[in-house]
DNA sequence: TATTGTTATACTCTATAACTATA
DNA sequence: TATAGTTATAGAGTATAACAATA
């Protein structure tokens, strides 16, 4: 195979594997009563610093309608509070409550579940880790986002 | 880090890099005129052998129902034709036209385009190959598809 | 006038269930 | 009765545009 096709194959594995792992996260979210986008929203929001709306839709590079949803969702179950900041009353600070951080704490675990790997040595985890750097550092102008 | 950090990095990374694909593949679809799932569709049908709409949900793994609205589409574009199947009056065979195939190229080549991997070398790519093999053949139960 | 959060709206993707025409 | 394709419907995710309150 040359160069090229390598290089397809490499990418269309590489999709196919983080698809699995979305599906896992996925039903693994559900249990917890949460959607993958409302769990995404949850993992970003750090119970110590709380965040204004408007920040967590530039950390999920999404636009700020979409965030009222989500935290509609976080709200109702009782994970996060809406609380307008007495510095700039537009402004909604979107704070971790005492359920929210448990909840939290297991997206977390889902997140960083890796047992998609676990069938590599830990000399070949680390240099996946070293060209998976290689590529996410130096590979692309934007690396999300929209352009 | 610990191994499991490592690996959730690694994760997080890769996830990272097929969201920025995507997200590239999605505007270079959108420049033809298709959606990511149509031109997905589009490419999942072979030319030289066409399909019954209910192999294309296979291949696709969703639902017949949805395949009608992106055929809809790919017929409406003429890039594809429904002809009903003497053999069996049933299914409707789907046959890629000329236009189709034009398109179809293009959207083979966008999928294949993995400037991702431009920084590395063939040492390197050769490397990630491998183990992003063993990784996808040895990984995971099921790699796809509903539970 | 500019910005924050919200609402209204629309489009894509996907799933389920019911319908039709065939078999 | 079983299957192929369709339709209707629903929900998640995301985007744009307009709006009220605030700065």
């Amino acid at each position: 195979m040359d160069r090229d096709g390598l290089a397809a194959d490499v990418v269309r594995r590489m999709a196919h594997l983080t698809a699995s792992v979305r599906h896992r996260q996925g039903t693994a979210f559900a249990e917890l009563g949460l959607t993958p986008a409302a769990a995404r929203a949850l993992h970003e929001l750090d119970p110590d610093h709380p965040l204004p709306a408007r920040d967590l839709a530039d950390r999920l590079s999404c636009d700020r309608s979409n965030v009222t949803a989500l935290v509609d969702r976080l709200e109702q179950a009782g994970l996060v509070e809406r609380r307008t900041d007495p510095a700039d009353r537009r402004q909604k600070t979107l704070v971790v409550t005492g359920d929210g951080r448990a909840v939290r704490d297991r997206v977390a675990e889902v997140m960083s579940d890796s047992r998609l790997l676990a069938g590599l040595t830990d000399e070949e985890l680390g240099t996946l880790r070293d060209l998976v750097w290689k590529v996410s550092d130096g590979g692309l102008p934007e690396p999300c986002g929209p352009e």
